[in-house]
DNA sequence: GGCCATTGTTCGATTTTCCGATCACTGCGT
DNA sequence: ACGCAGTGATCGGAAAATCGAACAATGGCC
């Protein structure tokens, strides 16, 4: 460091703002030994007294009131800057943790992730499927996409991803073998081929709109797994009623393969969740993911 | 100073400014290894390259010509509070006091003092003639002028006043009854009349140039003082050769007056070295007076 | 292509700054 | 008047910054 330098300007202005040596080496960081000499050092090079002291207090000298009065609006622009600094800086490298469901992948999170990366050259991105609950304060990933709002200290939610169309399919031989449910409580008599949220995981509810709003209900699962690629494959095969995305559904429908039953009174599934923790010292990074994910259109 | 503080920024604001290492460098009075390792401090600490660097270039980063241009402003605002400061304190009363042969206040010390004296009405300067040695860091003195260069710890010198002509005179009287000197060695055969330097102090060499070089010699001693004055007017009654100051001998030349002798013999004395400190408590005052005094031309 | 001047950097030595422990002083409460 | 808490200052040792000398790299000139 330059010695007397623009350095002892601020640790003198530092003084001066907070009115004794102490309090000014606890924001400095100093010892309050280093701030008194450093000041001292400061007003031997200048020839000049800043600061009248006694053994219990400070005050500043006519001169040392003019000059802290010229000094500080600058120093203020210095911090200003140093925080802008420190700002962009997160950009720079880092890594980026998420946590989201396997569904989220080929919908949309893929996508996203994509960009961001392409965007942000300097930010890896880890990113961990998981369909448990997630703990953010525990668990040390940045952000966690799940299909609920989370609630803790300072966590906020945004949507992101698309509207969840959902549906329910059977195969023709089983319906005709079976019949076909005309409302939704006629599932509680039919076999059902559930998603899980894996080993353990409670199955996911299926979801519907009647008069008095959306509800949901848990049919008997005879079939059940945590891939919705092999709930089509047991539809397929007339092992019961299948509830899931629509979008898996839509390639494996009519002719020879699935029907949609019901489709009048499905309920949409919220968006996915984005959720983090937006402390104050919110990394750049994840700001930056966050601001892209709410510019990124429900489709996507 | 405050490690990895706002001097930093100064540093770095310096080398984007001036556009190099080097060249900062010198604006700031520093070494460039001192610049270049000052940089990559800041930048270490920050987290953040703030400068490309090439051997022989170096360029703002993106992330550089932000904070560049963010801290600039707050840079010479400071600059400028600086310099008002230095402003203020010139006025700011004062005392300098120096310390000089007796011989050189008639010479160009007393015009001198008092031309600085003239230019900074608020200091005073208390000037302690006396030829004896001087302890810079004992005797309390911001400057010594001496006929020699001091030596000790952050002590600097700069030639002062003219070139001195010396010349060695006697009365027409003096030289018809003990004859003229041809050579320098002959004047130790005559009666000679010598400068001390105080009471207890040395006599004055006498200084000459020959083939061989610059050499002194000590004639022996007819007549001392400490005044020339008094000189003139012992070598006018014929009392001996008279060694001293050709500017205070040539309005005593001539017809009934003193006769120079040994003019082509003659070296001329080095010019008075004003010697100071230049330590950390280098008042404006001193350096304000070492710049004039470097100024002044060398007749004066 | 070679040479030279100029740049930024490196490194061990030196200088300066920072720090912890301690001290002197002061204002306040009893 | 005394004791105590809190302040700024001091000082020797540790840590950091600065420096001089030397080096590597580069661009311009011949």
């Amino acid at each position: 460091m330059a010695r007397g330098g623009f350095g002892d300007i601020r640790v003198f202005v530092e003084v001066a703002r907070r009115g004794g040596f102490r309090a000014a080496a606890e924001h400095l960081q100093l010892a309050p030994a280093s701030v008194s000499e450093a000041v001292q050092r400061f007003e031997d090079r200048l020839g000049v007294r800043l600061l009248e002291r006694s053994s219990r207090s400070v005050a500043l000298t006519p001169i040392g009131e003019q000059f802290y009065a010229k000094s500080l609006p600058a120093i203020i622009e210095l911090e200003g800057a140093m925080n802008d600094l420190d700002e962009q800086k997160d950009e720079v490298t880092g890594t980026l943790r998420l946590t989201a469901p396997y569904s989220a992948g080929p919908f949309f999170l893929d996508d996203l992730v994509a960009r961001f990366a392409l965007e942000y050259p300097g930010v890896n991105v880890e990113l961990i499927y998981d369909d448990k609950k997630v703990d953010l304060l525990a668990s040390g990933v940045d952000a966690a996409i799940r299909s609920n709002t989370l609630l803790g200290p300072d966590t906020h939610a945004v949507p992101v991803g698309p509207e969840l169309a959902m549906t329910i399919v059977a195969s023709p031989q089983y319906l005709d073998e079976n019949g076909r449910p005309e409302n939704p409580k006629d599932i509680l008599n039919h076999d059902a081929i559930c998603y899980a949220f894996g080993m353990g995981g409670q199955n996911a509810p299926w979801g519907f709109d009647g008069p008095d709003g959306a509800y949901k209900m848990q049919p008997k699962p005879r079939m059940v797994a945590n891939d919705m690629r092999s709930l089509v494959y047991y539809a397929k095969q007339g092992l019961g009623l299948a509830y899931l995305y629509r979008e898996i559904a839509v390639p494996h429908l009519g002719e020879d393969g699935l029907t949609e039953v019901l489709s009048d009174h499905l309920a949409q599934l919220p968006r996915y969740s984005l959720n983090y923790r937006s402390k104050r010292n919110m990394t750049r990074r994840l700001r930056a993911f966050v601001d892209m994910a709410k510019a990124s259109p429900a489709g996507k």
